[in-house]
DNA sequence: CCGCATCCTGAGCGATACTG
DNA sequence: CAGTATCGCTCAGGATGCGG
């Protein structure tokens, strides 16, 4: 497709996937990515997505979670503005999650991932299992 | 595998965000999910949008990724049906990766997240600004 | 020029036990 | 109920060097 030849004088403009921002937004487009990518982010997303859940149902709503990464990702999710907190000063402590109006957009492609992750994963297993049968083509 | 009669006391009917496909497939799916949202494995991904490329065309294409980390990512991809690889025996070697129809698939979902960490990186650093200083709300 | 193997470090994560 | 604190351990991943 492309000459190679035109290396010479790109030495300011990086042909890469990151190149319609600034240099300086790649690195927090990455650190974003990096989060919102990221397992349990998605999960606790996902688990969000009919309305507010407490603490516990959280952990009930994602199997394999630890209260650690639950707190974690929870708190992480908080700070960037992606779920609000909501403690109840009662006998006994209630605390809600929900997605917040950014949460909500970023759902809609948690929901692409999961999906295709379900569309997909038997072909993706039937590859994985061609491959390491035989080096395939 | 496992058993169909005693799998009742851990996570095997939860009601979770998962629960619209059969629980056997949840650990694939989860398993799907995390290598699709690796953060290399995106940035490898919408790095082949434009088309093919060589084994060090995708290195420079993505600033931080090490020689390690590009040819896991690479061979995961590959394995999972998502990347074709096609060796062309000359002198100098050399290797074209490209997206196949299921990698383009990958593909929307992964621009998708490009674009959101894009438009809303600003938003969510000012959040995190916010969140640092005073522990609101 | 392409890519794999090895070594090594430390961040991430799970398990457990403890507070408000 | 909703977290926090601490301890280990695994393993992601960077650096280096070799093989095709």
């Amino acid at each position: 497709m492309e000459p190679a030849t035109k290396q010479a004088d790109t030495a300011a403009a990086r042909p890469g996937p990151c190149s319609r921002w600034p240099d300086e937004s790649v690195e927090i487009i990455r650190d974003v990515l990096d989060r919102a990518g990221d397992k349990w982010t998605t999960l606790v997303i996902a688990a969000l997505q009919n309305g507010p859940l407490r603490y516990t149902d959280l952990q009930r709503a994602i199997p394999g979670i630890s209260q650690r990464m639950l707190t974690l990702t929870l708190r992480q999710l908080h700070r960037d503005g992606l779920v609000t907190r909501t403690a109840y000063a009662e006998v006994p402590p209630r605390v809600e999650y929900a997605l917040t109006n950014l949460g909500v957009t970023l759902l809609d492609i948690v929901v692409s991932l999961i999906d295709w992750a379900g569309a997909h994963h038997t072909d993706i297993k039937d590859n994985r299992r061609r491959f390491d049968a035989g080096q395939v083509r």
